[in-house]
DNA sequence: CACCTCCTTCGAAACGATTCAATCAGTATC
DNA sequence: GATACTGATTGAATCGTTTCGAAGGAGGTG
């Protein structure tokens, strides 16, 4: 590989020169930068990324950490941070989307091989990261509140309003008139569910249910985790008749038990998830769910961490709204009173 | 941010007793070894990756170049890609997923921030491939074929069997008892599509059907397209009995299509993909389609690129099997014939 | 006691870029 | 014709590592 110093033989000029034609062409002569030009295309020379960033002390990289990606999704998120790392010159990397990815993602930010950093995977530790962040390594969560063990002035958080996606669900879900609920949550330490979870409790106590008689179950946010708990559910001769799941995935694994045992959606028990992934518009009936604006996310992300690499510093965080999105797993109940759902099916 | 000199200075060692000390502990004395360790932590000291990089040449970083992100099945395979990384101590990054990610790309390609690529991007084009690829920066392409404008020592391939899989397809149709086909392609450049689509006729042929009728059009490979594809034919007055789609995408666009003209699948016209995509399990009725081992494909071409990072050059391709998957967008027709398809709806 | 080995430790030279102050050659100014 | 100015070019230092050959010292051997 040609480096800067065979250029600048091979054009007869110093390294320098060659360095400022690369970098401001209209600051060398017309003649050297004819030369210098040829030199560089016939050498196939590319300057050497790891010798500029360690002499600018820059990557001019952003890193973004996920811990799985389903469909477009996460696909938004990224493609909302790209937006804006494309204009301003930035390029942004992906980590972390497979199992055993954490000593990758660490490197990458341990080595400083990028200049900040997006992160939306609950494997990152929180107090790795503020061991990590730094004036040269900003960091933007995704995942988590700024709670006391990840208080920094080089960390800030982007977040979906968790909380009123709850009590939209929950409002929607009392609209409709429906009455024994069941909420099947995320992992316990999970601080999206715990939002979620309490939205919906405030909308359920709002209109006067007792809450404390709202049977909860712990999942893992997989379709998987969502089918077993639903299951236990039903085993325990517990019938509701609206489900909602801290997540879309649980809810495609709530339907799915509820299709095994014959229970029909929503005529027998209606479904709500959250999210709005993909897979909600297609499976029958479609999944009513909460949207999250993953693009705007995204976008809201980058756009923190610029502030952070332009020296900010104790960046307040950004709360982004939530949506309903109503389709074919919750309807109207009026016509349906009298039935006793607590029969086995 | 502390450097290798600070830990010196303050552990009162040189630097190069520090260096050694972080690559091989041992071989220190226990004191010194002491004094450093404690240097080490008091400082936080981190490495800097671009110093290294930049002095052993070498960034232990592999890059995987996706053009976009369907769900679990890139995830897959990055996560096959990532088994083979962990094992060798090497990172895993990718680039590339949104719209405007080819500048990025190109950037960490050129200015050698990867040791090698793993590159499923019709957007890179192959003369960039062909440009980039060297002893120091191999590549495996998992999207096209080592056609002439690729020949590269450097470059090598890995691929699901397009062709076969096409045969398979083919083979299920007619054995299901269909005989008026379509062919819904991919862009004409697309080579994935052009051997599927071989494969197909081939079987067609086998039986004897003359594929001069069976009725070709192109799609983009995404959802809209193959929808676009099926109202085109349906408005030429052309109604198969069986669709065959390049991939799930557009099948799936085939099916919303069909839904919206009141055709029923598989009753009026059975509808196959290629990829087997997660969302071909969801939709009603399931979409029957050829698989991609997306994981084993990840895996393959790490390991590839592992012999080439070894020094291997002119690695032959792998071709992996693909499999059918038979759900509920076919079945046999036995007791049909007869029925008068082209009536229009 | 001279000579070898072995184990630690160290100094200095890379790696390939950027950057800044200094030099050089023309032109313009008086 | 001396001086100042402008624009093009350059030399040298620097970024933070790794690595290699050599030095220093302790211990063993004949």
């Amino acid at each position: 590989m040609a480096t800067i110093r065979d250029v600048a033989r091979a054009a007869n000029v110093s390294v320098s020169t060659v360095s400022l034609f690369l970098s401001q062409p209209h600051r060398v002569s017309e003649a050297t930068r004819e030369r210098v030009s040829i030199a560089v295309e016939k050498l196939h020379y590319r300057p050497n990324g790891s010798a500029r960033d360690l002499r600018t002390r820059k990557t001019n990289t952003i890193g973004v950490f996920l811990h799985n990606l389903s469909g477009p999704f996460y696909s938004e998120l990224i493609a909302g941070v790209e937006e804006v790392t494309d204009t301003l010159g930035l390029t942004t990397i992906v980590s972390g989307l497979s199992k055993n990815h954490l000593q990758g993602s660490l490197r990458l930010l341990r080595e400083g091989r990028v200049d900040g950093a997006i992160v939306l995977d609950p494997a990152i530790e929180s107090k790795d990261l503020r061991k990590y962040a730094s004036a040269s390594l900003p960091v933007v969560v995704l995942d988590r509140s700024l709670s006391a063990n990840l208080q920094s002035d080089f960390v800030t958080a982007v977040a979906a309003d968790h909380q009123e996606g709850g009590y939209l669900a929950g409002r929607h879900l009392l609209e409709m008139g429906y009455s024994r609920f069941t909420f099947i949550a995320g992992p316990i330490d999970s601080e999206d569910s715990r939002l979620r979870h309490r939205g919906f409790f405030r909308a359920l106590q709002e209109a006067g249910v007792d809450t404390m008689t709202v049977p909860v179950v712990h999942g893992d946010f997989k379709e998987q985790g969502g089918a077993q708990a639903m299951a236990a559910l039903l085993n325990n001769g517990l019938i509701p008749d609206a489900v909602f799941a801290a997540n879309d995935e649980m809810a495609l694994g709530v339907m799915q038990t509820l299709a095994q045992k014959n229970l029909r959606v929503p005529q027998d028990i209606a479904v709500m998830g959250f999210d709005d992934i993909r897979l909600a518009r297609y499976v029958t009936p479609g999944l009513s769910t909460i949207h999250q604006p993953m693009y705007e996310l995204g976008r809201a992300a980058m756009m923190q961490l610029d502030r952070a690499l332009n020296g900010e510093t104790r960046i307040p965080p950004i709360i982004l709204p939530t949506t309903l999105v109503v389709r074919g797993s919750t309807v109207p109940q009026e016509k349906k009173a009298g039935e006793n759902y607590y029969a086995a099916p």
